[in-house]
RNA sequence: GCGCCUGUAGCUCAGUUGGAUAGAGCAACUGCCUUCUAAGCAGUGGGUCAGGGGUUCGAAUCCCUUCAGGCGCGCCA
């Protein structure tokens, strides 16, 4: 609908020997103002010094294929409204029933590969709800942008090297001890939630008083090991229980192992950004727009989270990906220009690499916040909230908001809501065309071949209000890919719902008329084909009945 | 102190990258189930777009500034 406007606006500026370099299409917020509009007529006024209405005037006239419209008017300061006529309305939607991905979907990645790091949460507890924030945003846009043509690679960092993986050894170490009745401190600085109390169980429920008389520098690597794979082991459970998978693992030990770590800085070296200072080696961050130098190897010759870091982004920039995404918890802003420095260091343009940062999540129970301290270990798990509110409810509620919105989570209200949620309406939506489907099915009707029905049979206002949206998706799609903004169709699905909902109380699908009934459910086809489109990539489920 | 994010209806949030008279859900109130599902429908009220300047044909959107809230500013990860 937008190509073709758009393609007969530029063969009239062809005609004119007008030079655009983009010709804007929008969908107007009324519905008085046609179908799709353009402004193009305003910034041009400036170019060609005429008025704007006068050049909308000439762009029309000269306009070759006006069959396809009801009507083109000029309105406002210089707006063209386009009304399209119902024939053409109608051979588009059979166009959307007949072949959906086609219509529907628009190549716009053109197979280009993007990779996007996201969750990557330290494998030392649960995951928290604003893990799941980011879970929910970076599956999404990971969705949205394969629907969108790229060819996409979702990666989870796995931080398994380094002090907080063996402080999550010796916590565990500690509780084992002490499960066995043998007095041992628990670190100050240590994990103490109830988790630790579990992995430890399971350690005495496999090796028994194995390692009762050990001391931890002699087991470590056993407790660090066993400790970290469990949990990790529960992360990716819990993930799966939100309905989020990953092409990719990386570990970050690997990265030492298989000498990255070592390579990256060797190259940081050749390219004159690594200097020595008080005992440490530092990066020149300080060249680029980090304010301070960076530290990767401290003076007791360990290295720091940074410098796996660095190797870790060589490693995925060397793979050439047209684009590389990190979802970032918003508390790590701070981190993006040290990041960008190495980037940069590395010979790369900053843009190389995007951080879409996702902003933080408060966790509410009837308006009061619930007290969560990491350090005691008392906090509200991705677990409980997907028990207890549900996981569709869940990745609603993060995909209805722009990730970089400050978000207000109020268990009670996402629950207490349940049954008039907004994501049930939407979901309602496709669940009432499923049994209208079912109910046609039992009275004979033949629900095969709907894109040959008599669609002109589609004639009330809310039937031509309904294609009309329909029609607008691929333009909210394409908007949503280039944006990145997997939320703009969670928008349109509840708006397109309710549009639904309205139609199905005042008219009827199934009736004695049985061309007309065709014509409606074909229309329901649409919806239908759409509603799930959209489901799909916001990684919701589709119930048949509710 | 410096940096990043946010501020839109009573509440939670959109606002198509600068477009036309600023929208939705929830909450509140009034009606609607003998019908293809009432997780639904019809209707009513609700705004200094945090404040102040600026940029232009045109600003919730861009720039400056003030205020408020959140988050950062480690040889932690």
């Amino acid at each position: 609908m937008k190509k073709k406007l758009q393609s007969l606006i530029q063969e009239t500026f062809k005609k004119l020997n007008i030079t655009l370099p983009e010709v804007v299409i929008e969908l107007p917020k009324e519905e008085s103002f046609g179908d799709l509009a353009t402004p193009v007529a305003m910034p041009l006024s400036k170019i060609l010094k005429r008025p704007p209405r006068k050049i909308a005037e000439e762009i029309i006239n000269s306009f070759e294929e006006k069959d396809i419209f009801e009507n083109i008017e000029i309105a406002g300061p210089g707006f063209i409204n386009f009304t399209f006529s119902k024939s053409y309305l109608y051979s588009e939607i059979k166009n959307l029933i007949k072949d959906s991905t086609g219509f529907l979907r628009n190549n716009i990645g053109k197979g280009e590969r993007v990779h996007i790091e996201f969750v990557s949460a330290n494998p030392t507890g649960p995951l928290h709800l604003g893990h799941g924030r980011g879970a929910a945003v970076g599956a999404a846009l990971s969705n949205l942008l394969e629907a969108g043509g790229y060819k996409v690679e979702r990666e989870y960092y796995i931080n398994d090297a380094g002090k907080q993986v063996k402080l999550l050894g010796l916590s565990v170490f500690a509780r084992y001890k002490n499960l066995l009745d043998i007095d041992y401190p628990v670190p100050d600085d240590g994990y103490k939630g109830d988790y630790i109390g579990d992995i430890a169980q399971a350690i005495v429920r496999e090796n028994g008083k194995r390692y009762s008389d050990a001391a931890f520098e002699d087991v470590a690597d056993f407790f660090t090991d066993f400790s970290y794979k469990l949990m990790l082991k529960t992360v990716a459970q819990d993930l799966k229980a939100f309905g989020i998978i990953f092409d990719m693992w990386q570990s970050e030990r690997e990265l030492y192992e298989n000498n990255d770590v070592k390579k990256a800085i060797d190259d940081l070296k050749i390219h004159g950004y690594i200097y020595e200072k008080d005992g440490a080696v530092w990066f020149r961050a300080t060249d680029f727009e980090d304010d301070k130098d960076r530290v990767i190897i401290k003076q007791d010759g360990e290295y720091t989270y940074f410098t796996s870091d660095i190797a870790y982004h060589r490693k995925k920039i060397e793979k050439k990906f047209d684009e590389l995404i990190d979802i970032w918890g918003a508390d790590h802003h701070g981190y993006i220009p040290r990041i960008q420095a190495v980037i940069q260091a590395l010979g790369y343009p900053k843009e190389s690499l995007k951080v879409l940062l996702v902003q933080m999540v408060t966790l509410l129970r009837g308006g009061k916040p619930v007290q969560m301290s990491k350090r005691a270990g008392e906090f509200v798990t991705l677990k409980e909230v997907l028990d207890e509110v549900g996981a569709d409810t869940t990745k609603f509620i993060f995909l209805t908001r722009r990730p970089d919105s400050h978000l207000e989570f109020d268990l009670e209200v996402a629950k207490a809501q349940s049954a008039e949620n907004p994501v049930f309406y939407v979901q309602y939506a496709n669940a009432r065309i499923n049994s209208i489907f079912a109910h046609a099915k039992e009275q004979g009707i033949r629900i095969e071949k709907l894109e040959e029905a008599d669609f002109s049979l589609l004639s009330a206002p809310e039937e031509l209000r309904i294609i009309k949206k329909l029609l607008s998706y691929p333009m909210v799609f394409e908007g949503a890919v280039i944006a990145h903004e997997p939320h703009r169709i969670t928008f349109y699905l509840q708006e397109l719902a309710g549009m639904f909902h309205p139609y199905y109380h005042k008219y009827k699908v199934v009736t004695d008329d049985v061309n007309l009934t065709a014509a409606r459910l074909a229309l329901c086809e649409a919806i239908r084909i759409v509603l799930r489109d959209g489901f799909e990539i916001l990684g919701l489920s589709a119930p048949e009945r509710m």
